[in-house]
DNA sequence: TAATTTTACTTGCAAATTGCAAGTGCAAAT
DNA sequence: ATTTGCACTTGCAATTTGCAAGTAAAATTA
């Protein structure tokens, strides 16, 4: 599979890559998680199909905004996590959040974290990022 | 057409309503332009199918991103514009743009644009919503 | 050690969505 | 009066999605 872009405009060609509707969601978790396995995606409350998890998580990796690493319990098992190209996805997902906040009733917990996004947005972004970016030795 | 919430997250609930190949193109459109003709649309260089254009129109409309307005040249013109809700994705929009911009070569009018952001980002996003929201009177 | 379970996928197929081409109906221009 | 422009709609083939079941390797249990 390959990315076929559609025009040399920023937003068009941002969206040949994740403009779909589970993309955003599998970064999601792994923002708010930091590591996720294949089995830990099936369980966010959207329910994606494994087939489709299965492409979303492969075109995402051809695109470098997401990459495998061994799990250091057992061999049966996958981690993903953000490459520094997905982290730099926080600004946008940061401001998916706010824009959802104004127009729809949102979670308890996630509207928490917008609290402290709006007390200080740029060191939020920097503490985060900063977070996602630790990686482990293993 | 009605919309269905896959969760209660912001970002799945958010990707509900504009998380397509085509809808941030549109929105994309009127904030460059400010108002679009159907056939403006049309013209933009993705080449949007006219059945898939009605499609998203409609469904942005229903969702309370845009608004038909009377063309003060023709009743044979309708024309789209961004309302308060669609406007407030101009932050989103920034971000996809300058995450784009620091991992694929763009457009210099667009780089353009993006050194203003980069200035003082808040100051432009102001600037371009206050814009955006003088509603002429026709 | 053998049998079962867990994990990360793959496969097959029906249903929905997309994309292309052509058509329609009203408005405006000629 | 006829043609052109504009905003769609329609029909249909091709692609994508979603569901259910299956597979293979690794880990656990008996």
């Amino acid at each position: 599979m390959k990315l076929k872009k559609r025009s040399d405009c920023p937003v068009s060609t941002s969206l040949d890559i994740w403009g779909d509707k589970w993309s955003l969601l599998i970064i999601r978790d792994l923002m708010f998680a930091k590591e996720c396995t294949y089995g830990d995606f099936l369980k966010a409350p959207e329910h994606i199909a494994t087939n489709i998890l299965a492409s979303r998580l492969q075109a995402l990796e051809e695109n470098k905004i997401i990459e495998k690493l061994d799990h250091p319990e057992s061999k049966a098992k996958v981690l993903y996590r953000l490459t520094k190209k997905g982290i730099d996805l926080l600004p946008i997902m940061i401001e998916i959040n706010l824009w959802a906040e104004k127009y729809f009733p949102i979670p308890a917990n996630r509207k928490a974290m917008l609290k402290e996004v709006k007390k200080d947005k740029i060191a939020f972004i920097k503490s985060m990022t900063k977070e996602l970016e630790r990686q482990d030795v293993r």
